[in-house]
DNA sequence: GATGTGTAGCTCGAGCGT
DNA sequence: ACGCTCGAGCTACACATC
């Protein structure tokens, strides 16, 4: 035929020409704006034309010649041993390893029936990297594909097999390039164990670009090839394991079978490594790939925690962003975390895509209604207050432009929990935003919104167990927004006066609602004397309704809420006694709404008297209470008393030293935050002149296994040592080591403010620095004992961190203001001179540095 | 710059002025990248970025910057030069030197090129940041007790009615 | 003695800002 | 798009270990 001789000597001038024209392809491929599939269109048709005995068509039974399939493969391969010792990232070996996708892809569709008909040849997956450029223009290829089918039009001599007559046997069939995948998988699977870590990375990257290129796998070779992969990736090298993490979460993730290895699937180790892998680029591989599900959601969430800020940034930005079809599916708790990280987080583009997530996908499956929103978010649920007013802030600042809304009689006539909320919000944005044109619509008068706050305090009082919460919650958000309001209207001010002493009447008002009144009142008040009268006189008003007489109080349900983990004991047996404990929380109630009176108040007690009733009849018998809670609360307003007296300060210290010393927890972290106060006010020595005891006081609670108490005096040591108040080495010492000690390490906040202090203190001024270089030696031998015998569970920095971060903190470069030459050398210097005696004198013992 | 030592029973007039304010300010900016503790603590490169100003400002600007600047036109081309070999990584693969397969398929026995089992397991909590409290100069510059008052300018927090009426 | 392990310094490139 | 900067990763070297 003559067909079948011109075949045959194209093909002997194919075979001729390969070393050169394989090459050359290959040379176009690898430059940067190479459109990867011209070549591959041309290296298929020299595969044909070697690999068969007749001109290639569709569905026909292969006629395979092997000697020119070999003489194909040879050459091939050839060519990609050039590449597979190519560095990381060098760009002309990525393009080729991106060619070799792109002809895998195309090579298999073509001898596949199925997907030729549609022919939408997708281009080869991406590397799973940020940094990939869209390696085609979707269009050029498509072009590209239509060009192929009319070049393969079978020429009109050959027996055109039907197109349908061919179901796919169960095993499939072997074509040309089912072989050929086979030669090449093989062929780089051999390098999975390269003493060379280049080779194993290549060898990695070619299968993570072409696993979703390679049509049906054989049993065998998939199985083969994803052991090489969960060997992969344990790989000692970080750049291995990043493509062998890509080529795993692009097998199939129904594949459930356990690697016999370690018992886990593709998923579980995928998961894995999200988890503890230590290079946070194969965590990252593993966030962009992984496929999203109740399973993997947990795992997604939480990197939004990892230490690496691009990681944080692409769980918002990626993972969480398109992928989630409805944010509703990640459980309550977990999604106000995710958000309250995402919207905290110290580094700005992280909140910039915890930000976009929220106000783009996330409002658009609410229908883009804010409404909706919020009541998906469920924003009533007091837990997460803080997280969603921080939410509801971000998203109206973003939208304050295009957002107009008018509030009037009708609206708040009808408020729900999620519209006084918006309303809160919005006009909280509009004042920080001097929006004032837009606030005038919005803004209720005084007097209307005492009204207001009047009607839902009703409705609550008169609620049905279930809308309860809602109504209270309508109250709290009307205080806030009262905040924002001009109290120069007399009547306005007398009505909301009433209104709030209503309320403060009420038994069972929560705590905080209390604080609100307190807030409140002060905007009511004329001046600080008025304010606190006002307040006195609530008190003698609640304290009326208890007291005198208690017939018709039941403790259950008239009690003072507090938070959950405030629980008044009642000693055994006490239960009948109801009138005492309603008697007790009515006195409480008192103390507390004095505490926030106190907590406003700013002149001295000589110039607003009506305290000083208060004090003597109601604060100090609750200081010596024998209950607990009162005698905290009691205490707690005693301290502010003394912020307001110098001398009545001064005398009570020994008092809050006593109770520090022998009160319990709760007692003593009150009056330790009361003596820091005091000494923040009135200075260290007007303290400890009187008490020299404060000091060892200090050291005690420094020392105390209470982490709250630990962290208060942390903080208070902090204000004062770097207010220059307190100049002490052996306190500073006592920090330094309580700092790096195994059992501080799970004191976050002692952990976070010491952080902040050390450097702050020795940066900020030199004779701090130096203060530190003296105490820093001896600190590290007591901690490197500390290291060398250290139990088994217990965890501590290791001490070559621990002087390298002396050493930074020590550093006079980083003064802030540097001090004349002379003491720059001084610092560092007697330190050195220090370490040289301590190594001279025990030369068993050294320390990393 | 601070005031060494200041009268005892004025303490505060330390921490108010300006500076003060700037200096923590400076602070929470600097630290906010260091916040999570030691754990997460790096050995930061040498400040070497605020040594080089240094000989420039520090100098004269006669001799100095005449002496230095035959070497600024060399570098220029240099430069070009550089970056010209730094991209030569194409891969002749026409006339290219063969790559041995036994350079490529090489193994090596003893090294081990796997992680152990162990250490592949890491605890989880090292890859993840602390709890954030975000401490900050707010912390230090409030009282205990009465959170919302700064110590630094410890102004009216109840704004007296009658002088806003004298000041119309 | 060879090979594995840990570290210091340097280089290059990703990612950010303009 | 460009250029800069900082940081990760690579190489080379020293030391330890079998």
């Amino acid at each position: 035929m003559v067909n079948r001789q011109s075949f045959q000597s194209k093909k002997q001038q194919t075979l001729a020409s390969l070393s050169t024209s394989i090459p050359n392809l290959f040379n176009d491929a690898q430059q940067k704006n190479a459109v990867l599939t011209k070549q591959a269109v041309a290296l298929r048709k020299i595969q044909e034309t070697c690999c068969l005995n007749h001109p290639f068509v569709i569905g026909q039974p292969l006629d395979l010649d092997e000697q020119g399939e070999a003489a194909f493969n040879q050459e091939f391969l050839r060519n990609v041993n050039k590449i597979l010792l190519r560095r990381r990232r060098e760009a002309h070996a990525d393009n080729i390893v991106r060619f070799i996708a792109t002809f895998l892809n195309y090579t298999q569709k073509q001898d596949d029936p199925a997907s030729d008909r549609n022919k939408k040849n997708q281009a080869p997956p991406d590397d799973g990297h940020t940094d990939d450029q869209p390696s085609q223009d979707p269009s050029s290829t498509n072009e590209d594909q239509d060009d192929i089918n009319h070049e393969r039009q079978p020429s009109p001599a050959e027996p055109i097999p039907s197109q349908d007559d061919d179901p796919m046997d169960e095993d499939m069939p072997e074509t040309m390039s089912s072989r050929f995948v086979r030669v090449l998988m093989t062929y780089i699977l051999k390098g999975h164990t390269a003493k060379s870590q280049t080779v194993r990375l290549r060898c990695c990257q070619i299968i993570a670009l072409s696993v979703s290129c390679l049509g049906e796998l054989d049993e065998d070779l998939y199985q083969q090839l994803k052991m090489v992969l969960f060997e992969r990736v344990r790989d000692k090298e970080p750049s291995v394991r990043i493509q062998a993490a890509n080529a795993l979460s692009k097998l199939e993730i129904s594949d459930e079978e356990p690697d016999p290895f370690d018992q886990m699937n593709i998923s579980q180790k995928l998961i894995h490594l999200l988890r503890t892998d230590s290079s946070a680029e194969v965590r990252r591989v593993v966030i962009l790939n992984l496929e999203l599900n109740p399973t993997t959601l947990p795992h997604l969430i939480e990197r939004a925690r990892d230490t690496d800020a691009l990681n944080r940034r692409l769980v918002f930005s990626h993972a969480l962003h398109e992928h989630l079809d409805d944010f509703r599916t990640i459980p309550v708790p977990d999604l106000y975390r995710l958000i309250k990280w995402g919207l905290n987080d110290r580094d700005p583009s992280v909140r910039e895509a915890a930000t976009r997530m929220i106000t783009g996908p996330w409002i658009n499956q609410a229908g883009n209604n804010l409404l909706e929103f919020l009541e998906r978010m469920d924003v009533m649920d007091m837990v997460n207050m803080e997280t969603s007013e921080k939410m509801l802030t971000t998203l109206l600042e973003k939208r304050k432009d295009s957002l107009s809304l008018k509030f009037e009689d009708e609206f708040w006539q009808n408020l729900t929990p999620e519209s006084v909320f918006l309303a809160r919000f919005y006009i909280k944005v509009l004042i920080e935003n001097e929006m004032d044109d837009k606030l005038e619509v919005v803004l209720p008068e005084l007097t209307r919104l005492a009204f207001y706050i009047q009607h839902y305090n009703q409705l609550w009082q008169q609620a049905s167990h279930d809308s309860e919460a809602h109504y209270e919650f309508i109250v709290g958000q009307l205080f806030e927004i009262g905040k924002n309001l001009d109290y120069a209207d007399e009547v306005g001010r007398r009505k909301m006066y009433e209104t709030l002493k209503t309320l403060a009447l009420i038994p069972d008002i929560p705590e905080e609602y209390l604080e609100h009144i307190a807030d409140l009142l002060s905007l009511v008040a004329m001046d600080e004397p008025d304010y606190t009268r006002m307040i006195v006189d609530i008190i003698g008003d609640i304290q009326d309704a208890v007291e005198p007489d208690d017939t018709d109080f039941d403790g259950r349900n008239k009690r003072l809420r507090f938070d959950d983990d405030v629980v008044i004991k009642v000693e055994e047996g006490d239960e009948p006694d109801a009138a005492a404990l309603s008697i007790m929380y009515g006195r409480l109630k008192c103390l507390t709404l004095c505490k926030f009176m106190l907590q406003r108040c700013e002149l001295s007690l000589n110039n607003n008297t009506s305290i000083y009733g208060i004090l003597n009849d109601m604060v100090i018998p609750a200081v010596q209470n024998s209950e607990a809670l009162l005698r905290e609360e009691g205490l707690h307003c005693l301290g502010l008393a003394c912020h307001l007296d110098k001398s009545v300060g001064i005398h009570n210290v020994p008092m809050f030293i006593k109770c520090v010393q022998s009160g319990h927890d709760e007692l003593k972290n009150k009056a330790l935050m009361t003596l820091f106060d005091l000494i923040s006010k009135y200075g260290y020595h007007a303290i400890a002149e009187k008490s020299p005891d404060v000091r060892s006081v200090f050291e005690y609670c420094l020392d105390h296994d209470n982490e709250k108490l630990q962290a208060t005096t942390t903080e208070g040591l902090a204000k004062v040592m770097l207010s220059r108040q307190l100049k002490d080495d052996e306190m500073l010492k006592l920090l330094t080591v309580l700092y790096f000690f195994p059992t501080t390490m799970e004191n976050g906040s002692v952990q976070q403010c010491l952080t902040y202090f050390f450097p702050a203190y020795c940066h900020s001024n030199a004779e701090n620095q130096q203060s530190m270089a003296r105490i820093a030696v001896s600190a590290i031998q007591e901690l490197v004992d500390t290291y060398l015998d250290l139990q088994e569970d217990e965890k501590m920095i290791d001490p070559k961190r621990i002087s390298e971060m002396m050493a930074d903190w020590t550093d006079p470069r980083q003064l802030v203001v540097p001090e004349q030459q002379e003491t720059n050398k001084g610092v560092q210097g007697p330190m050195a001179l220090e370490v040289v005696q301590v190594l001279v004198t025990c030369n068993k013992n050294d320390d990393g540095k | 710059q601070l005031e060494p030592d200041e009268p005892q029973d004025n303490p505060f007039s330390i921490m108010s002025s300006q500076q003060e304010t700037d200096l923590l300010s400076y602070f929470d900016t600097t630290l906010s990248k260091t916040w999570a503790g030691p754990e997460h603590w790096k050995l930061r490169r040498a400040r070497r970025d605020i040594e080089k100003p240094e000989p420039s400002s520090t100098q004269d600007n006669t001799s100095v910057a005449e002496t230095e600047s035959p070497g600024g036109p060399g570098d220029a081309p240099e430069h070009t030069n550089k970056k010209k070999l730094q991209v030569d990584t194409a891969i002749d693969f026409l006339n290219g030197e063969e790559v041995r397969e036994e350079d490529i398929f090489g193994k090596n026995k003893r090294t081990n090129i796997t992680l152990t089992q162990q250490q592949m397991t890491r605890d989880p909590a090292t890859l993840l940041l602390p709890d954030d409290q975000h401490f900050s100069s707010k912390q230090l510059l409030r009282y205990f007790l009465k959170p919302k008052i700064t110590l630094l300018r410890p102004k009216k927090f109840l704004r007296s009615r009658q002088s806003d009426l004298d000041d119309l």
